[in-house]
Formats: structure tokens, sequence, C-alpha cells
DNA sequence: ACTGTTACCTGATTGC
DNA sequence: TGCAATCAGGTAACAG
């Protein structure tokens, strides 16, 4: 589930292996991901040198020598395999569920495997990122400083939505999905089920931290539990983490005073999704 | 404009 | 043991 922390561990292992690279082959195997891949994509790929990377979101923007940048979205079930030279994995043949394959000038295979196609890539002009339709309605990134409390206020400001789904949509803070906003909303002890409108002052005083808080310790766990950011199968940025409420139904959370007599993490859905909050830490 | 629901997709898990 | 039903959730499309 790449949610922002682990989309910035996946690009800071992409960037390790392919920033001043030149991609000498790329080959893409299927293009009906969650949008069609450009039908140019693996020629502009091909030859080109990589330059930069950066994240917006839970989008990755790998810029290339030449103007062109790719935007790649990890989906659900999205990740990257990278094999070193002289594997016998190099043949053209892809895995299962690979859809894009890279291979750079020293010999790194990079594979975009997506069993559930909910991820796609595509290009766009690097002078143009900030206006691709995917990105140009994001809101700001929230470990920016111009995610402040009062920025996150008049975002809220009317909303009768429950805060659990204002957090989730991407326009009023982007990168969050639905593990960090359970954390996040437990940090800051607000119920999920709260109206949005509700949030702003002194409630929003503590979840902008609190999100903040969360995601950087995500990313921290990440980039120590990963040696160089790849994993001893290859894969990038994928790592586990001691979530705190997600996940945890039944079990007494662990800021209750006097644990025992904690009624237990409760499991709610909200708008089709699970919901993990303590009710009596979370009001 | 805003709010809530459903579809997309497939591997893993659960139930009988 | 096997097969079907259910679950997971990021995003867009849709309904009201």
């Amino acid at each position: 589930m790449p949610e922002l922390p682990e989309v910035e561990t996946v690009m800071r292992g992409l960037q390790s292996r392919l920033e001043g690279r030149r991609i000498v082959c790329a080959v893409a195997h299927r293009a009906d991901l969650r949008w069609m891949l450009p039908p140019e994509l693996a020629e502009r790929l091909t030859g080109a040198r990589v330059t930069s990377f950066r994240r917006r979101g839970k989008y990755i923007l790998m810029r290339l020598e030449g103007g062109q940048s790719v935007l790649l979205h990890l989906g659900m079930s999205g990740r990257i395999v990278l094999t070193p030279r002289g594997s016998n994995s190099q043949a053209i043949v892809p895995t299962p569920h690979e859809h894009l394959v890279l291979t750079t000038d020293e010999g790194w295979r990079l594979g975009f495997v997506d069993p559930r196609r909910f991820g796609s890539v595509d290009l766009v002009p690097t002078a143009q990122e900030e206006h691709h339709k995917l990105l140009a309605e994001l809101g700001p990134e929230p470990l920016d400083p111009v995610f402040t409390p009062q920025r996150l206020s008049s975002a809220l400001a009317g909303k009768r939505t429950p805060i659990k789904a204002a957090l989730l949509d991407q326009k009023i803070v982007a990168g969050l999905g639905n593990i960090y906003v359970c954390e996040a909303l437990f940090r800051a002890g607000i119920s999920p089920k709260r109206a949005a409108y509700t949030v702003p002052g002194a409630r929003a005083e503590r979840l902008v931290p609190a999100i903040r808080d969360t995601l950087r310790e995500a990313i921290a766990a990440g980039g120590s539990s990963l040696r160089d950011y790849v994993q001893p199968d290859g894969e990038l940025g994928y790592f586990q983490h001691a979530w705190k409420v997600y996940g945890r139904e039944g079990e007494p959370c662990e800021r209750c005073p006097g644990r025992p007599t904690c009624a237990g993490i409760r499991r709610i859905t909200q708008s089709a999704r699970s919901t993990f909050y303590c009710a009596r830490m979370q009001r």
C-alpha cells in the first residue's frame, strides 16, 4: 500500500541507481494500466539520460535529459524490482506482471511490477510537470512548510464530510492514504468520525504536526531498515512498520492510561474503507 | 458545488 | 482438498 513514505523511499532507491545514468533499453510489455501508457514511452526512454527525481504526493517524477519527465504512480500493488548485472533474470522475458523494464548503462534492470494495474506511467514535458492533469489539483505537500494549521483549516472549513475522508482527499493534502490517515488521527487524538469543519483551530494545530511526525517517522523507518533502499530480493522501498492502530482491531491502544482497561481499538467502515481508532483517546 | 457510492483489478485469505 | 466468496485500497466516474 504505497503512500507518501513508501513512495519517497522508492524514489530514493531509484535515485541511487538511476540518477545520472543512461537508460540503454526500455521495453513496455503491456499498456493497459490504470491509464494507458503513452505509445511512445519506450522509444522516449531508450537512450535517455536521467537527470533528477522528485516526488509529488504519491507520484514520482523522473526527469530526463531533453526536457521530458516520466510520471510514475504505484497504485495499490506497484513495486520496483532491481536486478544487478549478470543475473540470469536479465533475460528479455518479463516476470509476471512486469509491465515496464528499463536497463541502465551500468547493467541494472529495473522492473515496474504491478499485478492489479492500479498504477501507471505517463510522460510530461518537464516545464509542464505541475500542470499535468494528475498533479494540477493536488493539495500541499504535508512535509513542506506551506502546510500549516491555518492552511489546513481553510481547506477543511465548511466541509461536512468526516475528517477521515477529508484527509484522504488528495486536494486537501497530498500523499496520505488509509493507513497514515488512521495513524495521524490517532496521534492527534481526533476521532475519524468528526466532521471536518470542526477541526480548524486547536485540533488543526495538533493534526498538522501529527501528520508530519507520522510521515517523517515512517520515512526514517524505511530508510534505516532498508540498506541502500534495496531489500535482498531486489524489491525497492517497502518495509514493515509498527502501526499504532492500523490492523490492530481489538488490541488495547498504547496511549490509554491503564492500558488493560482500554476498550480496545475499533474498526469501522468509512466510505467503504476500514478505519481503526481508539474511541477513548480520539474525540 | 458537495457528498457518498461504485468500478476498476488480482493476490491473499477465509469459509464451507 | 478444492472452490467460491470476501477483502485489500488509490483514483475516477457516477448519482443524487
